[in-house]
DNA sequence: CTATACAAACATACGCGAATGTATGTTTGT
DNA sequence: ACAAACATACATTCGCGTATGTTTGTATAG
């Protein structure tokens, strides 16, 4: 096809992503190939080649875009905060609803956890994943040890074993609702699941 | 090759059984060919599909032997225990543990989560672990019904929430742990992790 | 201002290897 | 003698990477 302008090509870039997301979700990684990803989209699988290098490199722009959106809303108020559980509690609380109204969101997670066949070249993303949840434990961390510098929750515990405890309790929901959404219902048992983890504290 | 007994037989099926976890381990699933499974076995792609359908029935065979041995010492005390709560803990930290000390315990958990592409023929496994899980949750949730109606607990939530809860608790220490050893250590916080969801209840 | 050269943004075509399923051959226990 | 328990051989498909073709926006010279 011909040329087309900076903008152009960006959408269609767009739309590969898109079209991989959804193929991905429904064939699974492993068994979605170019050209599926190509017709889902619109285009050929010419035009994939142009924009990324192969499936492992879509699969890398979806996972990088992905968390990027995550993350910028996480970063924030730690120390500055006077409620850190608080707070702790509704981004948590925040994040798990958005499996429900962000049908993207969901397909995505659901991919990185279940469509997905970490070997290979695809086992660097785990590595990523790492660094990504080691920032994540670092701020979860913090939520804590605010909390028990304000003599909110109880120091009997250290601020690190509570995190693990908590990012493995999120995890935990996350993966179990996206595996069946019967046993784990997010709409009526999030909340509730997370309040659990606080209320004795 | 020459035909064999009925014990020599089933000997090679287990063979084949064990290569293949080791090479869905190293390559995963979706990237494993029968050819290398049945190399690693000692025998050809013949003896492979003698014994097996195809890479599916391979994987199914795994499932179901892990599944069975990992019940069979589950199902046992949950209303004539004493100490319903503590079996619990006991149990799930027995659980956890294996997965230091038996290898091949840790590495089939480690190709049902990380290096395996639930979809396709691979969905089933889905709904098989689905009805196992329901199962496991039953049993969780009688545990705590049993404590609740000891006494040992409040009764402010109901059992379903509870083994709800702990079930997705569970489930994230043994993936997270399999992520990552170094950000969840199964044999330093293993115990603590589990005490801490009993210990304020 | 316009003609043209160049390269971006794809589509099309080709060759290749790898894995799969099956068909057939071979040995030996019973 | 017959079939279980494999090994070997064959055909086919599928997806991948690349090479090449095509169109058109855009810069640059004149």
């Amino acid at each position: 096809m011909a040329r087309k302008t900076k903008e152009e090509a960006q959408e269609t870039r767009e739309a590969i992503i898109n079209a991989a997301i959804d193929v991905f979700y429904e064939h699974g990684v492993s068994k979605s190939s170019l050209e599926e990803i190509a017709e889902a989209a619109g285009v050929t699988r010419g035009a994939v080649y142009w924009h990324f290098k192969n499936k492992a490199d879509i699969f890398s722009a979806i996972h990088d875009q992905f968390h990027t959106s995550v993350m910028e809303g996480f970063m924030a108020n730690a120390e500055t905060s006077e409620t850190p559980l608080q707070d702790l509690a509704a981004f948590s609380s925040h994040f798990l609803q958005l499996m429900t109204s962000d049908e993207r969101h969901k397909k995505i997670l659901s991919i990185f956890s279940l469509k997905c066949d970490y070997s290979g070249e695809m086992a660097n993303f785990l590595d990523e994943q790492r660094l990504k949840k080691i920032d994540s434990m670092k701020q979860i961390e913090s939520y804590f040890r605010s909390a028990q510098e304000k003599g909110q929750i109880s120091k009997e515990r250290t601020p690190q074993l509570l995190a693990t405890a908590f990012f493995c309790y999120m995890c935990g929901i996350s993966n179990e609702s996206l595996r069946d959404p019967c046993i784990v219902s997010i709409k009526n048992d999030a909340s509730e699941l997370v309040d659990l983890f606080f209320k004795r504290l």
